[in-house]
DNA sequence: CGAACGCAGTGACTTTGGTCTCTTACGGCC
DNA sequence: GGCCGTAAGAGACCAAAGTCACTGCGTTCG
């Protein structure tokens, strides 16, 4: 493994423009953020700040990953959200003065930049294109919640799952349109469990009859989609 | 019934200044959102707007209540967020430019004010403080949002139905913090199913189930907390 | 007055979700 | 090769959630 040097500033600004919140910022919004920026390294697995933790600033993901979720205390996991690099994590807490909703922690080996809360909001009191910018972003957020919430209270967990591999099939085939049927699946049962709020054994039973039913078919860490159609049915099927 | 008429001009201005999403706000600001304000009458069970739909712009409680929610395909809703006199709904799709992702309906005869996409855009962008309340505000939309989520997926409905319970009985006590135990229902079991993501069958049986435990007394449409304690530890457990 | 309606309670039943436990398979890795 | 640790498949079982059908009880309203 590969050790990680932290960015340098010059990258550190370079990051900040490609991010989705900040790009089309003026250059001189740009510098002075990443002026305020601390880059900081996380393993795998490592909790970047926990729910609960009062907020102390939010996140831009350099590199890795990162997922948002809440956890039961009987370990259970339920996944809100897995942030790629470029996204901003916490840039809402940021703002309502409140504690940390969900727990953050890295997937990937991760450097992170740290911009703390007096500095975002003085960015925001100066500059309200960047006001409006989060605002922007925040409603994908909260879309994203919304939809959660109604695949919970009125999907089955077979529906989940065949709504998540579509999902991921459709971001594979955004990032290489070539390949239509073949998915990778980088994550485990127990990480697609945590995903459709779930438990293990379920997503296997459920992954199971949608291989015998010849909907989909395993191969490996590789999935096959063999019928599109009858999986989006699938996916939309109440109950 | 009384006639409801619409406010006039300075009703509106002293509406919005007790908004808690505009407290603060130069008389400048208000004067200028009330001119663009438009009233609209709402009966009781109408629809305000439509999931999907795009987005015109926000409205303000001026009176009465509305409910956002997600309606599945087989009939069953589940409530989102129950908004009173004073609140703003929508205020969130105005900036990400989206359709509404939920949909909006009056629970009481109501009067709410409009106010356009663009009329709003343009006030946040000449007054970033309003900006910042309206991130402000959003925040707690989203902790409601991913609190129910963390219900529905590691609560049961009887620890749901309690949390439900003890959200109301709070609620009345910071209106009238005398009556303490004594809980006025003014929901039927139907409706407490739509908010807490289940059915009206469960619910009569888990009500029943709580009173034979001696943790509550049903009394007409009243609602006796007799055992707060355990009712909290109720609202707690998990699965 | 009684018909009609909305709301609540209930029993019997089915389906779904979840738990527990055990087996198997696949990589590393000493 | 043999030894671990992790991941996945599977069976038995149990509990929760949801469905269906029916009853009773007040209101309201022709």
């Amino acid at each position: 493994m590969p050790t990680i040097t932290l960015p340098s500033r010059g990258q550190i600004s370079a990051a900040l423009r490609s991010a989705q919140l900040f790009a089309g910022l003026d250059e001189r919004q740009i510098a002075k953020l990443a002026q305020h920026a601390v880059a900081r390294r996380a393993e795998t697995d490592e909790l970047i700040f926990f729910e609960g933790d009062d907020c102390q600033g939010l996140y831009v993901i350099y590199s890795g990953a990162v997922k948002i979720f809440k956890q039961s205390a009987q370990g259970r996991e339920q996944v809100l959200t897995i942030e790629p690099v470029g996204s901003v994590v916490a840039e809402l807490p940021v703002f309502d003065g409140g504690p940390y909703p969900a727990s953050c922690k890295s997937i990937e080996s991760s450097v992170l930049l740290f911009i703390s809360k007096d500095n975002f909001r003085r960015s925001c009191r100066e500059d309200p294109e960047l006001a409006l910018k989060v605002l922007a972003s925040v409603g994908a957020r909260l879309r994203r919640l919304v939809t959660i919430i109604e695949e919970l209270s009125f999907l089955t967990v077979r529906s989940r799952l065949a709504a998540m591999l579509l999902e991921v099939a459709r971001a594979e085939k955004a990032a290489r349109p070539a390949a239509p049927l073949r998915v990778t699946l980088k994550l485990t049962q127990q990480e697609i469990a945590n995903r459709i709020g779930t438990v293990r054994e379920l997503v296997s039973r459920n992954l199971g009859r949608l291989q015998a039913e010849g909907i989909v078919r395993l191969d490996g860490h590789d999935l096959i989609i063999q019928d599109f159609e009858r999986l989006e049915q699938e996916a939309m099927a109440e109950q």
